[in-house]
DNA sequence: TGGACGTAATACCTTACCTCA
DNA sequence: CTTGAGGTAAGGTATTACGTC
């Protein structure tokens, strides 16, 4: 993405604006970008949304990710198995560890999050038996309804998702769905009915504010999930592996929708900054070409140094050069042609800065 | 080695449903 | 009670990357 805008009659600058990504070989997919302005504006401006998304951080292979998502995809289309996993008639939801080597540790995590961080795995001294804990800890949390002490938060949930079938897609909610979250969605109920009737109405589930909050943290760690991050989620939270790639798939489309509302406000000050720098220029060059006019007309111009308009390459300001002659051994050059031979070229509006003096070195 | 093909993941667009003013 | 706007879960499709033949 590049941004070039014309000030008139002056030189554009030479490096348009520039979206830089956190790596420039990749697509930046990670929310995160820096914009830089020209130098003549005098301003630059940093926009970060979230941390990076490193897809480092996506410890397991492709091959393994693709075999576990097959696995996936065959439970989500699978009725038999969500019927199970989420207790469908039963009061009690069923906990079905299909992942059974897959180190669970929902709790145990520094992050709170049911997949092992780097920081878990390196410091956690996590060994192969510690693991074998944790996963039972998840089972015995999830699937123990008087758990109510550490996995109240997830029985809630349970209690509140349970209802999900895996019928083609469809969702229901059967009366075990009280409470708040039962209550505020006691006017779902009929979609048994229309399942009876044949009727293919669309009921729409909304995720409890505890299942929203503990995808949105774990949005925060990782904008995009692997497949094991995914299965660990949805058993965290008792919700279909789909549902939690969905919510990332809308989550991620959010965040973009907002960084584009952001990125584009930016834009628009940037446009409105740079047409403030270009009337300015212009205001300049008009007072220059006066002063110029001027000169001209002056009776002892012949006697005064030529003068004219440059603009320095490096801050592109417009300045009023003179060229003198100077007669050395009988050669005779300008100042131009001083520049030619290696000298520097004088800027009366330049300040001593950085990239004059550079020019000197 | 390059192309055809299949698969999976993701982005994007859209729809349907729900909530609330 | 009705209605329209906004939010969001979910469906469908296009694109891209990767592996296999």
């Amino acid at each position: 993405m590049e941004l070039c805008l014309s000030l008139g009659d002056v030189q554009a600058p030479a490096e348009p604006f520039g979206l830089v990504s956190s790596s420039s070989s990749e697509k930046p997919r990670d929310d995160r970008v820096i914009m830089a302005a020209s130098k003549t504006t005098g301003f630059c401006m940093s926009l970060s949304i979230g941390p990076s998304c490193d897809s480092s951080t996506s410890t397991s292979p492709r091959e393994a990710d693709q075999q576990l998502d097959r696995n996936d995809h065959q439970n989500d289309d699978d009725p038999s198995r969500f019927s199970a996993a989420c207790g469908s008639k039963s009061d009690v939801p069923v906990q079905l560890d299909l992942l059974p080597h897959t180190p669970v540790a929902p709790r145990s995590s520094s992050h709170g999050f049911p997949w092992p961080t780097p920081s878990d795995q390196n410091g956690g001294g996590g060994g192969s038996s510690e693991n074998v804990n944790r996963v039972e800890e998840v089972a015995a949390v999830s699937s123990s309804p008087t758990n109510s002490g550490a996995s109240s938060f997830q029985m809630d949930i349970g209690l509140y998702s349970s209802n999900y079938r895996g019928s083609g897609g469809k969702r229901s909610h059967s009366p075990e769905a009280e409470g708040d979250e039962g209550e505020r969605q006691s006017n779902s109920r009929a979609s048994d009915e229309d399942d009876i009737n044949g009727i293919n109405t669309r009921k729409k589930l909304r995720l409890s504010k505890e299942q929203s909050a503990f995808l949105e943290e774990s949005f925060k760690e990782h904008h995009t999930l692997n497949p094991k991050q995914k299965l660990a989620l949805a058993k965290q939270l008792n919700l279909r592996p789909r549902q939690v790639e969905v919510w990332f798939q809308n989550r991620r489309a959010r965040t973009k929708l907002k960084q584009t509302e952001v990125d584009c406000e930016f834009l628009k000050r940037c446009c409105e900054t740079l047409t403030e720098e270009n009337r300015r220029l212009h205001k300049e060059l008009q007072e220059l070409r006066a002063l110029k006019t001027h000169h001209h007309s002056n009776p002892f111009y012949m006697q005064s140094p030529a003068t004219t308009l440059t603009m320095c390459p490096s801050c592109e300001r417009i300045a009023a050069t003179t060229t003198t002659t100077t007669t050395n051994n009988n050669k005779t050059t300008t100042k131009a042609q001083a520049e030619a031979d290696g000298f520097p070229r004088f800027y009366p509006f330049c300040q001593p800065q950085s990239h004059h003096s550079s020019a000197t070195s």
